[in-house]
RNA sequence: GGCGAAUUAGCUCAGCCGGUUAGAGCGACGGAAUCAUAAUCCGCAGGUCCGGGGUUCGAGUCCCUGAUUCGCCA
């Protein structure tokens, strides 16, 4: 609707984007709905509200206490406590998903009340299944309970169900991890660009799974962050550190084993130092795991990974293997390769549990644990090596952007077509001049949220027009493109300057899939009429 | 609009309380090796630490300001 205060057209119910002001949804001038059109009407309703505002003094203990939060999270959540904690509108009318209230028809839950009471009931089935007794082990405070989300909802996790948890005498969780967003190529996922990846494009792709936990392993730590999915690297980062460096530890030296010692680890080594600076980082990397530092635990794993490949390289296996009488010792030497390799593998576990459950096959040893780590493999047969995982090929990765393309709905449900216009004639057409634009200059403007400045080639002049386009375009891609533009609009004075014309662009009227500015066929020249 | 986060090498990222010539991996380039899935090893190059002010003996690090990107606002 229209602004109370500055006359803005089109804008929130509770706040202006052009002159900033807050107000209330019913001081809203000529409100309208931007989804249907319809306009909105009053109603009185009976709602439900939970005592949030009591809940204050239990949250700043709750919320400080070690361990409980990130630092980040804990300043974030401190904004709300000092700007006072008001009651919490738990009930929403129908039409609404999720619960209906008892007792009160047409009333429903709000989703955030009950979604995380969903953590209660998924831990109960589990207990039934398992026969275990579930408020012995929720209240028992020898067990902990952390939640693993997102930013977006740590506020649902650090106000709302703490309290809810509190008041109903139900222990609280232990600690929140909060974790950033995923971007994809520095960017947000975008279906158009084929980077909107879920869980289920990723599969049909043929990627391991596995191979996304490294990559994110590889990157996290403990702060809230969001950290990006840059496909190249992913691609790189698997083939160099999974298969080049860590698989290739027990590739070049598993050979070895199986042809000329019948898959028999030697009974003992001689010099045991490369097993020992292996076990070395033991606690370090079991501190960072314990402190969600895993990108940290990875670079660390890495260089051990690396110092044991630098020993291959001067043990020099395959010069043993073809000098007479050196037997025993190629065996030693792959022998303690083939150790090296397995402690690395405990350390790699909880990133990759599967891919080390096949490593432990290949090993023929039972499945490994921290606490065997320095259980050394002599004497006994092991399996022959075959290929454990395999390298990523360019051509998945086309392939996940592809399938990602195709099968990603288009969502034509929830799209909101605009009704058509009224009918006008030729000649009200022909009265808009149209004309193809080379955009030759196009920049920010400095203390505007959603223009781009453009400087606009019409054949016989230049025009200056600010295009609200910052939200779906870099200013610098676009010089030396050409689109279209309104050449006779009247020219309108903005805060930044003077704007001569429009450029034309489409959207759907939520702006939902994007914004495009439309591009003329090759061949069109700068001034030729739009008719 | 309010609040917050981020910006460091071609790419992805480390850099604790301010302290010498700013680091790693990948990539590029040169060489070695040929056990290993074009995997490995050695060497070398590569940076106005987003811009501008300031504090300090000293700033990637602290303060102010601007830019860009992103997030949250019951």
């Amino acid at each position: 609707g229209t602004c109370p205060k500055c006359k803005a057209i089109d804008q929130y119910g509770d706040s202006c984007e052009k002159c900033g002001a807050t107000y209330s949804p019913t001081e809203l001038i000529d409100p309208y709905s931007a989804v249907s059109g319809s306009k909105p009407v009053l109603r009185e309703s009976e709602h439900y509200f939970y005592r949030l505002s009591e809940a204050g003094e239990f949250l700043a203990t709750w919320l400080n206490a070690d361990g409980r939060l990130q630092v980040e999270a804990k300043n974030k959540m401190q904004e709300w406590l000092e700007g006072g904690l008001q009651d919490w509108d738990i009930s929403r009318d129908k039409p609404y998903f999720g619960f209906e209230i008892p007792d009160a028809p047409g009333k429903y839950f709000y989703v955030w009340l009950d979604a995380p009471v969903g953590y209660l009931s998924s831990f109960m089935h589990y207990c039934e299944q398992e026969g275990l007794d579930f408020n012995q082990l929720w209240n028992s405070p020898d067990t902990e309970i952390y939640h693993f989300i997102g930013k977006d909802i740590l506020y649902f996790h650090a106000l709302f169900w703490p309290a809810v948890l509190h008041d109903a005498a139900y222990r609280t969780p232990s600690g929140l991890f909060v974790h950033g967003f995923l971007t994809v190529n520095g960017e947000k996922m975008s279906k158009s660009r084929g980077t909107f990846i879920t869980a289920k494009t990723y599969l049909e792709s043929g990627l391991n799974p596995e191979f996304f936990r490294y990559y994110i392993a590889s990157k996290l730590n403990s702060r809230i962050e969001d950290f990006d999915l840059s496909l190249d690297d992913f691609v790189a980062k698997i083939n160099s550190e999974l298969v080049g460096k860590y698989i290739n530890i027990a590739a070049r030296s598993a050979g070895f084993i199986a042809k000329r010692f019948a898959n028999k680890l030697a009974d003992r080594v001689d010099d045991e130092s490369l097993l020992i600076h292996v076990l070395s980082i033991r606690n370090e990397v079991a501190e960072l795991f314990q402190a969600r530092e895993f990108a940290k635990a990875v670079r660390l794993i890495m260089k051990i990974v690396d110092d044991v490949n630098q020993y291959v390289d001067q043990a020099k296996p395959w010069i043993l293997a073809k000098e007479a009488g050196k037997d025993l010792e190629l065996q030693k030497v792959c022998t303690l390769l083939i150790n090296a390799f397995r402690i690395i593998s405990v350390y790699l576990k909880p990133i990759l549990p599967e891919l080390i459950g096949n490593v432990e096959k290949f090993l023929n040893v039972h499945p490994l644990t921290w606490a065997s780590l320095e259980e050394y493999l002599l004497g006994v047969d092991i399996n022959t090596y075959n290929h454990l995982i395999n390298r990523i090929e360019p051509a998945m990765i086309d392939k996940l952007v592809t399938v990602t393309e195709t099968t990603t709905p288009a969502k034509a449900d929830n799209v909101n077509y605009e009704p058509i216009s009224e009918t006008i004639t030729i000649d009200d057409f022909s009265k808009i001049d149209l004309r193809i634009a080379k955009i030759v200059a196009a920049s920010h403007v400095e203390g505007a949220d959603k223009l781009v400045q453009l400087t606009l080639d019409i054949g016989n002049e230049t025009r200056n027009v600010f295009a609200g386009i910052k939200s779906a375009y870099n200013p610098a891609d676009l010089v030396g493109k050409h689109t279209v533009m309104v050449a006779n609009l009247a020219p309108r004075k903005m805060k930044f300057g003077m704007s001569e014309g429009m450029v034309l662009a489409a959207s759907f009227e939520d702006k939902n899939g994007g914004l495009y500015i439309l591009e003329p066929h090759d061949g069109a020249k700068p001034g030729m009429r739009v008719r």
